[in-house]
DNA sequence: GAGTTTGAAACT
DNA sequence: CAGTTTCAAACTC
């Protein structure tokens, strides 16, 4: 624009006063001086927007007229001439004032990171930014727009740039730049994004609830980001896409459930979960249109991304029936993939989380069960020795007394678990021994682990112990002939011990399994209490031999 | 931290 | 003005 002012000798601009353009958050905060560069003391926020008002062109717009939702496919996004000249919009339907639920700084920021690490995570999304972008530029030497210290308006200070011109030393060649990307566009250092905070905030970064009105001047032109990640500059702006975007499968309009999937279903701690959440919902719709136009190995990649997508549906509908199966209330067991309960942040879960054995399976669950298959044995014990009336008192005692070294031995079992961390491995060997019992091998009885021991103990003493046995205590040497006169007594003793405690431990399997299922579809968002709960019931079941017999049956 | 992807800016 | 190239940030691994 040829905007005469005495202060613009050439192009209608100033000299130095120009600059900033990538600043999305034109906002009056923006007004004061940044902390960390130098902001050009010509180039103030205010006064460059004033300059650039009395200069030439129709500003952008100040009231901004509410605009269509944006969804894909559907827009006729004006030419590109007409965004720049920013022709009055046809008002169309009105879209309202939308609020814009910002990120907390732990949602948004990096990768997730509930810090803001670097200057980055501050940023353009935010408000009021605290601390000035470093900018990283190599072969533009910082007086292109590329660079975004100089599209700001602020000279180069403490960046990692090379060959940068963006320094007062360089003031002329800086100048200079400026005029030539003024005359390509005389809009090139106005702000990019019209928008008016509305209903907000203390300003703080903290602080993200904004209500925004505002869109891209220019628009967007995005093809792949589907306009929800920071490569799109309406999404790093925090405005929704408008009629001046010319993106492909936009996902940043009013109502996207993918935009309130990124946004609203947060806060996350795991970055890498939320780029999921992000991959999965731009590529959840738009396996149909651009995927099919993909190279092979891109499509490839996108598949992966579609399975991702397909797999946090599926997990949200297991969740939602077992929620339903189990009857559990949503407010203990409410899942959102994004989300993490309140109350324990620090072990946000992760759909990448797999569950440990270990973190289901607890060692007091290996002593209920330990005592249950005791118990359950003796049970089967008394009830054979009833029904024959041929087993003599000091077998009674003999079982009796085994099952309650048994006991002892699960209770040194658990004191030995509470000693030590749980390890996995230990149960899933217990877990294998009781396969390995179940196909009949126990004369392996070395095999199994030290933790099994009571348990085999007690199947044992039965059936091969004899009063040669003061203490009735596990001990490897009694697996000597049968001695007593009721042989075959306590051969049925010991398979009716054996029936029923494969039979309970078979039960326990089939729980834990179930446990793990939950878990592990659901396991951070149930809650420790639900979990366990549910653990309870696993145990009352297997704790009930009538309900367990009848049951496994 | 290196490599890749992305989309704006710049160029033809 | 459309297509291509360059660029640096964003992102992934």
């Amino acid at each position: 624009m040829e905007a005469s002012s005495p202060t613009a000798p050439k192009n209608g601009f100033p000299v130095k006063r120009l600059a900033r353009q990538l600043d999305f958050t034109a906002t009056p905060a923006m007004c004061t001086p940044l902390a960390a560069n130098v902001i050009l003391p010509e180039h103030p926020q205010a006064q460059l927007q004033s300059k650039l008002l009395a200069l030439a062109k129709p500003a952008p717009p100040a009231i901004l007229v509410s605009q269509p939702q944006v969804v894909s496919g559907e827009k006729s996004p004006p030419s590109r001439a007409m965004q720049q000249r920013r022709k009055p919009k046809v008002p169309v339907v009105m879209r309202l004032a939308h609020t814009v639920r910002r990120p907390t700084s732990q949602e948004v920021n990096k990768y997730g990171s509930p810090k803001l690490p670097d200057h980055r995570s501050i940023e353009l999304r935010d408000a009021t930014p605290k601390k000035k972008k470093q900018c990283n530029c190599k072969n533009s030497r910082c007086l292109k727009l590329y660079c975004e210290c100089f599209a700001s308006g602020t000279y180069c200070n403490g960046c990692n740039c090379t060959k940068c011109h963006n320094t007062s030393e360089h003031e002329a060649q800086r100048k200079e730049a400026i005029e030539i990307i003024l005359e390509r566009n005389p809009d090139a250092f106005q702000p990019k994004i019209a928008k008016s905070p509305i209903g907000t905030t203390d300003g703080s970064v903290e602080a993200y609830d904004v209500t925004i009105m505002g869109k891209h001047n220019k628009g967007c032109n995005c093809k792949k980001s589907g306009c929800l990640k920071k490569y799109c500059e309406c999404f790093q702006a925090s405005v929704l896409c408008s009629e001046n975007c010319n993106c492909i499968d936009c996902k940043n309009f009013e109502g996207s459930k993918e935009r309130d999937y990124v946004f609203h279903e947060g806060p996350t701690n795991d970055f890498r979960f939320v780029n999921q959440a992000i991959n999965a919902a731009i590529c959840g719709t738009s396996k149909f249109s651009y995927f099919n136009t993909l190279p092979a190995t891109k499509k490839r990649k996108t598949e992966q991304l579609i399975c991702r997508a397909t797999s946090v549906d599926a997990v949200k509908d297991r969740i939602e029936q077992i929620r339903q199966e189990n009857d559990l209330a949503p407010t203990t067991a409410s899942f959102s993939p994004l989300s993490a309960p309140s109350a324990q942040p620090t072990t946000a879960m992760k759909f990448t989380h797999r569950p440990l054995l270990a973190e289901i399976l607890q060692s007091e669950h290996l002593k209920e069960l330990c005592s249950l298959l005791v118990v359950v044995s003796a049970e089967a014990a008394k009830k054979i020795s009833g029904k024959k009336h041929v087993m003599n008192k000091g077998d009674i005692e003999e079982v009796e007394t085994s099952i309650s070294s048994a006991i002892q031995g699960s209770k040194d079992v658990h004191a030995q678990y509470r000693n030590e961390s749980f390890n996995t491995s230990q149960v899933e060997g217990n877990l294998a021994y009781g396969c390995q019992s179940g196909e009949g091998d126990r004369e392996t009885g070395s095999t199994a682990s030290p933790e099994t021991l009571p348990l085999m103990s007690n199947d044992r003493d039965v059936a091969t112990e004899g009063a040669d046995s003061p203490t009735g205590a596990s001990n490897p040497k009694r697996n000597t002939t049968i001695k007593s006169p009721n042989r075959e007594v306590l051969k049925e003793i010991d398979a009716e011990q054996e029936r029923l405690v494969l039979k309970n431990f078979c039960g326990f399997l089939n729980k834990l399994i179930t446990c793990t299922i939950i878990r592990e579809t659901s396991h951070l968002s149930l809650s420790r209490n639900g979990l366990e709960s549910q653990l309870e019931v696993v145990q009352i079941c297997n704790s009930n031999p009538t309900i367990q017999t009848r049951k496994s049956v």
